[in-house]
DNA sequence: ATTAGGG
DNA sequence: CCCTAAT
């Protein structure tokens, strides 16, 4: 059996060195296994040594990837990129192309036939180079990669590429001299490690990068190696595809940043008038039509900065008759007669700037509410902060747009129509009421325009049976806003990340007029009362921001009661609907479900109306919550039966824990979230991508309480509770032999899972390998 | 979306 | 069972 596969690598090795000299090497990446495959096999394959003999023969344990390895390939977009000087190599790399096709094929179905478990993979699996650390100094040198080159891959590149991503040093420190090309996105390297392979296709080869905004790829499987032309065919549909797609999404991502001024969608109406006592009269906007005459490219980052918050921010720019003014004396503006401010990404910024600065280190609320915004942020939105931040730093004075997109301070006596009060509780600085502030000096005033574009709506939980009406629905909703409305507000402001708390000083003392201050200036909304989160909202279409709106959950409200049955018997536990303005929103939940998601949604009770649009009106974001609320219920204890631990136990013995090999590899070929997004593609072609997935899919999928995680956390208790003695261990027992089966199964997964680990010792026989590795791990 | 690991 | 970081 060892020859099989002896003349193919061959001459792909023969290709290869024609093909990929070093110069080349970080645009070709070897994340595809094959390829690494040959690459580690390099050094062997010299002392003719074949891949089969290397895979029986445990010799590959230092760079082997692809064993078992499917015959999945990947051809993702590949538009940009020129190829003029690959041309000459069509042919070598149409040749390769096809043997790497055939040869997997082969290798899979040689695995297949194999003896091993079909549930254990049984090979040694080391990380696969990544393209990112390709770059040699050869490298640097040629701009451009001179397929033509002489160099070639020698082993100790490989070696040393593996050995510097063992260390996980960040590609960019490694290589920083490195101009990229052009096809590739730093962005990969930032977001996703795991980004990013090898092209290996009919036209050439080539890497691709996955990025926020080129994440487009295919996954092949291409196992039927007589259909290499069909699939040549087929490939070319799918490169055109996915640039199609690539396109589409480019222009999805800026409808993204730009349809946020649509005028319909963002008009607000005015609060509800049921803003209680009104120690907040929060100001209004009308409902003035939004026109933008900006050309959208100037107004982008306003809006990418919208979306920063996930901010819908409605609202408009008031003409300056019917705008709300707030008046302050002239000479704290300096002598701008019409100032035009930075626009919202300064607001924003500022905002941003309140968020995490200064604001949280003393004030208590500020800590939990930073907590809670860390969490939220930490979820999906990190590279939205980075945005905001960057663009605070490349703030630049007011070089943007006039037109709307301005806050202006303008003068006092300009007919003005104050329908907003920022109410102030000893009403000596702010007002909104030009009869009355433009009595003092006239000419010494000067009036800034604020409006507030929209007001985030707290987010609401609600439960109810799935047999309830529709209408109970409505009314659940409407209880539950008007639950937020009656605990009553009052307005804060926060200047400069602080909150302003002297209610005599003049805003000029505080210097609100300076413009840069005015950046940094908000308002809050905050409860009078604890436990009633305020919100302010209007009764017109508060249900449709309640369900629409992907705001920031403002407030938990506590759960309308229901008769859920909160003990045990998970069988008279009703599902429950949970509104959940962000993802869950057509999800059904368990009542323990529902209940555990509150973790992050928790600790914002203050509703903060930031200087944050591009319109230069105020929105009104979420700040924080006054008093933490109780944290969101634990869900109810549901030990584990004995039964379910027998489940569990077969289960993991059979799928075992943790990532599988195939898992891993799949994440070097394709990327971690390719993988996520298709894992079902794999199903067939591996007994679990994720363990705990499937464990819990195959053994546990009717028990609706129990997640992946838990599944996890109960075999990491059971590993424990079978290593401690009987006498130590509570609850019910688990039966002696389950607990002897937990350990071995753990035994052979945990040693299957140790093979997976990069070896700091390479594992060669070479030692000339072992030597050069050593030292390059120094090295890093 | 999943896993790893500490609490 | 929760939380978080990493992937």
């Amino acid at each position: 059996m060892g020859q099989c596969f002896s003349d193919d690598l061959r001459e792909i090795f023969e290709i290869w060195m024609r093909v990929a000299p070093v110069a080349a090497l970080e645009e070709i990446g070897v994340d595809f296994c094959e390829i690494s495959v040959f690459i580690a096999a390099i050094p062997l394959f010299r002392d003719g040594l074949n891949l089969w003999d290397m895979v029986s023969q445990k010799k590959l344990d230092n760079g082997f990837g692809g064993y078992r390895l499917p015959p999945i390939l990947h051809f993702p977009k590949s538009t940009k990129r020129k190829r003029s000087p690959r041309k000459k190599h069509d042919d070598d790399q149409s040749r390769l192309f096809d043997l790497l096709v055939e040869v997997a094929g082969k290798l899979s179905s040689k695995s297949e036939n194999s003896t091993l478990s079909p549930c254990c993979i049984n090979g040694t699996y080391k990380k696969v180079v990544k393209r990112d650390l390709l770059c040699t100094e050869e490298a640097q040198k040629s701009e451009t990669p001179d397929l033509l080159s002489n160099t070639v891959l020698a082993p100790e590149i490989v070696i040393k590429r593996q050995a510097t991503y063992a260390s996980k040093e960040l590609p960019q420190a490694s290589v920083p001299e490195y101009s990229e090309p052009p096809c590739l996105s730093v962005k990969s390297k930032i977001h996703d490690s795991a980004a990013g392979g090898l092209v290996v296709s009919k036209g050439g080869i080539g890497c691709f990068a996955y990025t926020d905004t080129c994440r487009s790829g295919l996954i092949r499987k291409s196992s039927v190696i007589t259909e290499v032309e069909e699939e040549k065919a087929e490939l070319t549909r799918v490169v055109k595809y996915e640039d199609q797609m690539t396109q589409n999404r480019s222009e999805l991502n800026s409808m993204d940043m730009y349809c946020l001024e649509d005028p319909m969608g963002l008009d607000v109406k005015p609060p509800a008038p049921a803003s209680s006592d009104s120690s907040a009269e929060v100001p209004v906007c009308r409902d003035y039509p939004c026109i933008s005459p900006m050309p959208k490219h100037e107004s982008g980052m306003e809006h990418i900065v919208h979306k920063d918050d996930d901010d819908n921010f409605s609202g408009c720019t008031l003409p300056s008759s019917t705008t709300n003014k707030v008046s302050w004396p002239t000479n704290c503006t300096g002598d701008h007669g019409k100032r035009r401010l930075s626009t919202s990404k300064y607001w924003k910024t500022a905002t941003n700037m309140s968020k995490y600065g200064q604001i949280s280190h003393h004030d208590p609320k500020r800590k939990a509410f930073l907590h809670g915004k860390q969490m939220c942020y930490t979820r999906q939105r990190t590279h939205r902060s980075y945005f905001k931040r960057r663009f605070f730093e490349h703030r630049s004075a007011s070089t943007s747009n006039g037109g709307i997109f301005r806050m202006e301070v303008s003068n006092m006596h300009e007919k003005n129509n104050n329908n907003v009060k920022m109410h102030n509780p000893h009403g000596t600085d702010i007002q909104a009421d030009g009869a009355t502030s433009t009595k003092v000096e006239q000419s010494s005033y000067k009036s800034v325009k604020f409006s507030i574009k929209s007001f985030k709506i707290p987010e609401l939980y609600i439960e109810i049976p799935e047999t309830a009406t529709v209408g109970s629905l409505k009314r659940a909703v409407m209880e539950a806003v008007t639950a937020i409305l009656q605990g009553g507000l009052r307005v804060g402001v926060i200047l400069q990340g602080k909150r302003v708390r002297d209610d005599n000083k003049t805003l000029c003392q505080f210097g609100i007029s300076n413009g840069e201050t005015l950046n940094s200036l908000g308002f809050t909304l905050e409860p009078t009362e604890t436990q009633t989160p305020p919100s302010l909202t209007c009764s017109k279409n508060s249900h449709i921001l309640c369900f629409n709106d992907a705001v920031e959950p403002l407030a938990r409200i506590p759960s309308i009661s229901l008769p859920t049955d909160q003990d045990s018997s998970a069988a008279s536990l009703q599902p429950v609907v949970t509104t959940c303005p962000e993802s869950d929103r057509d999800s059904v939940h368990s009542p323990a479900d529902a209940l555990s998601l509150d973790k992050t949604t928790e600790n914002k009770l203050v509703l903060v109306a930031l200087p944050a649009t591009s319109v230069g009106a105020l929105a009104v974001v979420p700040l924080c919550k006054p008093k933490r609320l109780e944290l969101a219920q634990r869900r109810i204890r549901r030990p584990f039966s004995v039964a379910e631990v027998e489940a569990l136990v077969e289960a993991v013995e059979k799928f075992g824990t943790g990532r599988s090999l195939f898992c891993l590899i799949l994440f070097q070929m394709i990327g971690q979230s390719l993988v996520n997004a298709k894992r079902d593609h794999f199903s067939h072609l591996s007994p679990s991508i994720f363990r705990w997935r499937d464990v819990k899919l195959r053994a546990f999928d009717s028990a609706k309480h129990r997640t992946y995680v838990d599944l996890k956390d109960k075999w990491k208790t059971l590993v424990h509770t079978a290593k401690i003695s009987p006498q130590q261990r509570r609850g019910e027992p688990v039966p002696q032999e389950l607990l002897d089966r937990v350990l071995a199964a753990q035994a052979h997964w945990s040693q299957q899972h140790a093979k997976l680990q990069i070896k700091e010792e390479p594992v060669c026989s070479d030692p000339k390998q072992q030597l050069t590795s050593s030292s390059l791990l120094e090295e890093t």
